[in-house]
DNA sequence: GTTTAATTTAAACGAGTGTTTTAAATTAAT
DNA sequence: ATTAATTTAAAACACTCGTTTAAATTAAAC
């Protein structure tokens, strides 16, 4: 019967599955509580709101994967030859699997929830990270905007954002893609996989160059 | 005070602005029937249900695109000269465009109805779409496939789901993309300049060499 | 013009939502 | 051991949702 100081965690772990797999408000603090095995009312409790229990379980991600990201910007930053874009990309793997270790399918939860959060919101989501972790993503968009200078800065943010789209429907549906993939072509992939094979599509896509019209 | 006959009408059109702007869930009928000026049972009298509803607000477009698409599909297939993967991704914007004189921001409103399906549904839109529109999309799989021959086709497999989620992502969130766009770059992009945008990024992914490892 | 059918209306239903309240139980501090 | 603070528990609140019902209205058929 759930140690008390261990409550708000049971919440975060059911509630993250749970964001995940269905979205934000699909998913009622309900079945959250009694997944968690805990009482509906330790939600408004110890995270006061629905929406800051949301960026509760946003933030837990964040606040390890944004730095350790940042980290790797910085040491590619430091090299005096400019990286590749599939360099700069690659360089977020590690981190992203690292998320692994820190819970069980932390990369695919995570990635599936800054989607829905992208999807969903109606900004206070979008409003959250960029105030929160605007420097790392700032780091990250001049290190891969370095990477690919004759790309103008308005058509890279349109690059980045469908980069993102790309990654986050991916990870969203990669489930499913797996079983399917391995069902047609006998391809047995796993997260690694997946996010191997993305990055290719998504630097050729980044740094091509822009069409004269 | 609504001529009968054109309740019907009313209702596809208030709800198919709402259901692209906020999403499937986050719409009410409630708010659908006030604002086309209609009672609120009449949804549940002209469609059965509010599941029936987004079928019908979606089919509205897929009849009159999918076999517009599949025309120009054929075309490309009937030109002895291999289509490029750009010209197979361009010759869907002009029947994408002709549905804006169908409807005031037809376009627009498809793509992120659209997207919303993919995104929201549990599976009831997946499956009304393959199995309502499956040969058309079969068309399609089959002349990208012969534009990048040199891609195996467990590996477009999964291009072609990036794609996919390029383009259903971008296009949830568009609205929301070009008002930052108009803000922080002063560009003031509709629909079609997007969908311009996106094609050569989603062309340069999917065709990109396999990178051997 | 009366009857019949189709449509619209207002009201209510039942289920589900996030949140708040009140009280009990547990833990920590005095 | 007693007091205070924290945490859990059960219940209710106020609201929204999709759907249904039954009466009123409009249009069509005869």
């Amino acid at each position: 019967m759930a140690s008390r100081s261990d409550t708000k965690t049971r919440i975060l772990d059911a509630a993250e599955k749970l964001f995940a797999e269905r979205g934000f408000s699909e998913t009622s603090l309900r079945l959250i509580t009694s997944k968690a095995e805990v009482n509906l009312a330790s939600v408004n409790y110890h995270f006061g709101s629905k929406k800051e229990l949301i960026r509760a379980v946003l933030a837990r991600y964040l606040d390890v994967f944004m730095p350790a990201a940042s980290t790797e910007i910085k040491r590619l930053d430091a090299v005096p030859t400019q990286a590749t874009l599939e360099e700069i990309l690659s360089s977020l793997v590690a981190p992203l699997l690292d998320l692994n270790q820190l819970r069980t399918e932390g990369t695919t939860i995570f990635l599936q929830l800054l989607g829905r959060g992208y999807i969903e919101s109606q900004g206070h989501l979008r409003w959250f990270i960029t105030t929160h972790y605007g420097q790392h993503l700032d780091a990250f968009v001049r290190a891969v905007s370095a990477s690919a200078p004759h790309i103008p800065p308005a058509e890279m943010f349109w690059r980045l954002h469908f980069t993102l789209g790309t990654i986050v429907f991916t990870m969203a549906s990669a489930d499913a893609l797996n079983d399917i993939a391995a069902a047609e072509f006998g391809e047995h992939n796993d997260i690694e996989a997946v996010i191997r094979k993305v990055i290719p599509y998504m630097a050729a896509g980044v740094s091509v160059p822009v069409s004269p019209q």
